[in-house]
DNA sequence: TTTATTTCTTGATTCCAATCAAGTTGTCTT
DNA sequence: AAGACAACTTGATTGGAATCAAGAAATAAA
């Protein structure tokens, strides 16, 4: 077993070493190039994926064409459309690697398999609810700085990997006011 | 079978006579006073209610003891914490009666024997997934009148029982903003 | 009915992020 | 290295909701 397979297990949850090796005979490693699309507006999300190298950004484009980014992930955090994934509906949002990327992919029918034999990885289920609290931060009434205060502290990682523009966006506010709030900040 | 009962149940679903049948045993018929507290702080919220008449409304308490609502329910909707509900861990939120109410009452148990009995229960989880969209489009960056015109489309009785500080609070603006809002709309 | 209290309206002011605009820095390309 | 383009900074202005304040209307209590 190499490293990042190591590092995966230990992230996806508590298991014992049988229900490990079920679990990296299911996972399936893949590697994305930059700008490729993880999932495309109007397909149905039926994959999980752990990111274990690079960074996505998950967007929805408006009238405009903007691209309206609704959440970031880079190695380490698991990459979903939660919403097209449990109710089986296409997705109304894009999935993009941001720089060439690689992650370990779980098909929703590997993701029953693994259930069906234990129901231990019934706990992947709640690392997802984890990180929608994040995403919700960001759609709330708080001021700028504290938005940028709670990324700053929670997943500063995502600040190094994404321009301003992207991150502005994210948090719903202007890469003016971005600039402004770092400023105060620093 | 009473017309409470046939209209509770032409509500939850689709369900053939038997399956009604079991629905109507499992379910708890209860009065709830006007400011009765249908779920405490800290408790974990281990049913789920449907309101058969009277209003209720769900509110965090932040540190200067304001009532910030996060949800408004009126007859013929579901009533829960989902949150607490699903993780099984203590409420944040308050569930306060705001008239005299009476509801229809599923406790966890009650609905995990209606799965086991018969799978079109599931559906029931559908109802609840609904009711949690209109409560985030107030979370977004809408205008003050764009909130409003939702919630007069799609839930003209909460501004009919709820006094406009609720309504307010509820949409995130202030009772002035709503005031203007009115009298713009109208 | 009168009084008291809460709710709602309206105006004036303040505050802060968005927008507009121009200039600077950084990076990619050839 | 030079030029082109994108990213970022900074200042000035605008707009809109919050806040402050006072009065009117509605509801509850005596």
């Amino acid at each position: 077993m190499d490293d990042l397979m190591n590092g995966f297990l230990a992230k996806a949850g508590q298991f014992s070493d049988a229900e490990s090796l079920l679990l990296e005979q299911e996972v399936q490693f893949r590697k994305i190039k930059k700008d490729e699309l993880l999932l495309k507006k109007g397909e149905i999300c039926s994959s999980l994926c752990f990111v274990v190298s690079g960074s996505f950004y998950q967007y929805n484009v408006d009238s405009e064409l903007n691209k309206n980014v609704i959440d970031l992930n880079a190695e380490g955090d698991w990459v979903i459309n939660h919403k097209s994934f449990t109710s089986r509906k296409p997705s109304e949002r894009t999935i993009q690697a941001f720089e060439d990327s690689s992650v370990y992919e779980l098909s929703v029918e590997s993701i029953h398999n693994l259930i069906a034999q234990s129901q231990s990885f019934l706990q992947m289920g709640k690392i997802l609810e984890a990180s929608t609290s994040r995403i919700e931060f960001f759609d709330n009434n708080s001021t700028p700085d504290e938005k940028y205060q709670y990324l700053l502290n929670n997943k500063p990682i995502l600040i190094q990997k994404f321009p301003q523009k992207i991150i502005a966006s994210y948090l719903k506010i202007t890469p003016e006011t971005l600039s402004r709030v770092r400023k105060r900040i620093a």
